[in-house]
RNA sequence: GGACCCGUGGUGUAGGGGUUAACAUGCCUGCCUGUCACGCAGGAGAUCGCCGGUUCAAAUCCGGUCGGGUCCGCCA
């Protein structure tokens, strides 16, 4: 122990009669005239001293000028508490620390909120004193429980054999993927590094290079706008292997998130993680990353409605399009129209027209379309949906994209709403069968689904240049708890087959040489089969810390408009730094400054 | 780029045309030797984010703007 003799929040009953040195902040200083009680804090959590002027006047005159959050030197002896005095709401309740000495080590001001995990404090006042607000416990365990997590993963990895390495965080902007955040180059005017989105390129190379099993925990960065799970830069568990297969790799990865789940959370988790399709997540959840802690699945009642007299239905599949419903069980009496109202607003959002809805009551389907449906067809609906009295079915009826990001964002709303969700679970699914290529409409291109060197299922390789949009790629993603926490893939190793997937994206041979010359040559050089997967690390502690937004399990995070309120970056430079750059700021975004 | 919510003592909230701007907590002073949400008594602390408009009168209504949040688009 350095600088002291033991920490706060460890000493118990077996360091009695024993002769202490602790240092810590004030978390709370009660001054009862005569005695003085001082919570003293440090990573490890509190204790009580007491400060007796008949035992130490000049401890306990020092004592008087204290105040929270303070930092102090206490010498002490640890005591029992004396029976009526124990608070079992402490940890160290039972004993407390009679000082001899307290030394200021350094004065405080009052913080602007209370060092508390009680202390309601806004999101902007937090950020600004971001230094305080991490001192609140629950932000130091959830930062313990990150540490834990990332020693855990070198400890697994480095167990199999897998190199630790480094990759340029000044690199080169390609043009595929998310927005890059740009440095200028000082030496090649007019030119950019980019920040990466991840090291992809280069975790290939280093198979290329005969490393074989390399991971990193490494920073990304992507220049987009964020969400509560979606931070500008973020950590990736990146990891790549050459002569693995995509079996080998689901495997490997489930045993080390086993062993994350069993080492910082004590839960022993269910495998082989289940699979599904990304097929079969969209029809059956509306998501290609379903929370499955929850049922409540999408039925699909194309089928039996085209053959009803609502027009908005029936015309709907025929012009193929379809209709699927989601059954909130006994929920029917909790919804009133103006709920439902609300509902609708909310699919709105995602592009559906409008939220149609039935009640199951006693005397059969009831709700505004329901004389549409004869008898038979309210039949069938019911048991379609598994219904019965006081349930509620809502229904989208529209191109199946809509309907799928509609009705899965509701199911995901209702679901969170309802308290169906178990929070104890942790829910890991395999989404497997993802299609190589998606059609981009603003583009008017196929773009890659996973990434430009996502190797494509043998079977489907044919059909590369011909149906590109049934090619599945030999992908997976890794789902919790309704959040993507990554995905992975075998790449392509054969320069042949990266030159095709080019082309299918739409690149001439010389733009796909000008971007991507280095790794075609690469490929050349003896490239092995090989194949990775890239975790979100924020984003699993989050999970597991039980948190709800990303900010909450980084250090130093940005807001939702990708500012430091600490800092204030981004920031202002010099006229010298600009020129230096060969840079000039147009007149536009001067003047939109403070 | 778009939609919605929020902005009032240090902090968190209430107040929604005329109030002495309320409450809790924190802070300061005094008293208090077993408190731990210490207690008791007293006190300080708010140009109601900013700019403009409507009005005899704006924290309150309207427009804009800035900041924070959530979502859509975007995020291979």
């Amino acid at each position: 122990m350095i600088g002291r003799t033991h920490h706060c929040g460890r000493l118990s009953e077996k360091e009695i009669n024993q002769s202490v040195q602790l240092k810590g902040w004030v978390q709370k200083r009660r001054d009862l005239g005569g005695l003085i009680f001082i919570d003293l804090r440090d990573r490890s959590g509190v204790v009580q001293v007491v400060v007796n002027p008949e035992n130490s006047k000049e401890a306990a005159e020092i004592a008087d000028r204290v105040r929270s959050e303070y930092v102090l030197d206490i010498k002490g002896t640890v005591v029992a508490r004396n029976e009526g005095t124990v608070n079992d709401n402490l940890a160290t309740g039972r004993i407390e620390v009679v000082a001899e000495s307290v030394d200021i080590l350094n004065a405080a001001k009052t913080p602007p909120f209370v060092i508390s995990d009680d202390s309601e404090i806004t999101e902007d006042v937090r950020l600004k004193y971001r230094y305080l607000d991490l001192r609140r416990p629950v932000m130091q365990e959830t930062f313990k429980m990150r540490s834990k997590v990332t020693k855990q993963i070198r400890d697994f990895l480095d167990h199999y054999d897998f190199l630790e390495m480094e990759t340029p965080m000044l690199t080169k902007s390609t043009p595929e993927g998310a927005r890059d955040y740009l440095v200028p180059s000082r030496v090649h005017p007019g030119r950019f590094y980019a920040l990466p989105q991840s090291p992809q390129i280069f975790k290939q190379l280093l198979m290329v290079s005969g490393y074989e099993r390399y991971y990193q925990i490494v920073r990304c960065f992507r220049d987009e706008d964020l969400r509560a799970d979606r931070q500008p830069e973020f950590t990736q568990i990146d990891i790549e292997t050459s002569f693995m297969d995509v079996e080998d790799l689901m495997r490997m990865a489930e045993e080390m998130m086993t062993s994350i789940l069993k080492e910082v959370k004590g839960v022993t988790l269910q495998t082989p993680i289940p699979r599904i399709t990304y097929a079969d997540a969209i029809d059956r959840y509306g998501s290609d990353k379903p929370d499955t802690r929850f049922g409540m699945e999408l039925i699909n009642v194309s089928s039996v409605v085209k053959r009803s007299e609502f027009k908005v239905f029936a015309s709907t599949v025929e012009s193929g399009g379809e209709v699927k419903g989601i059954n909130v069980k006994g929920h029917a009496k909790n919804y009133s129209r103006k709920d439902i109202d609300q509902l609708t607003e909310f699919v709105k959002v995602y592009g559906a027209k409008g939220l149609a809805w039935l009640k199951v009551e006693e005397e059969g389907l009831k709700g505004p379309i329901s004389k549409f449906f004869s008898d038979d067809i309210q039949k069938e609906l019911l048991e379609a949906f598994d219904a019965e009295l006081g349930d509620l079915l809502l229904f989208v009826a529209d191109k199946s994209t809509i309907v799928a990001e509609s009705l899965g964002a509701l199911r995901q709303k209702l679901g969170k709403e309802l308290n169906m969700i178990d929070k104890s679970k942790f829910n890991f699914l395999w989404v497997v069968d993802f299609p190589l290529l998606e059609y981009d409409e603003e583009a008017n291109r196929y773009a890659a689904a996973h990434h430009p060197f996502t190797m494509p299922k043998k079977e489907d390789l044919h059909l590369l240049e011909t149906e590109p949009e049934n090619v599945r790629a030999q992908a997976y993603d890794l789902v919790l708890n309704g959040y993507e926490l990554g995905g992975g893939s075998q790449r392509i190793y054969q320069k042949d087959i990266q030159e095709r997937m080019f082309k299918a994206l739409g690149f001439s041979m010389d733009q796909a040489y000008d971007e991507f010359g280095f790794l075609l040559e690469a490929l050349e050089y003896g490239a092995p089969p090989h194949g990775g997967i890239a975790l979100g690390l924020d984003r699993l502690v989050m999970i597991l810390a039980g948190r709800s937004n990303l900010r909450d399990t980084i250090a130093f995070p940005k807001t939702a408009s990708a500012s430091c309120l600490l800092t204030n970056a981004p920031g202002k430079v010099s006229e010298r730094q600009l020129e230096d750059l060969h840079l000039s700021v147009t007149k536009d975004s001067v003047t939109n400054e403070l």
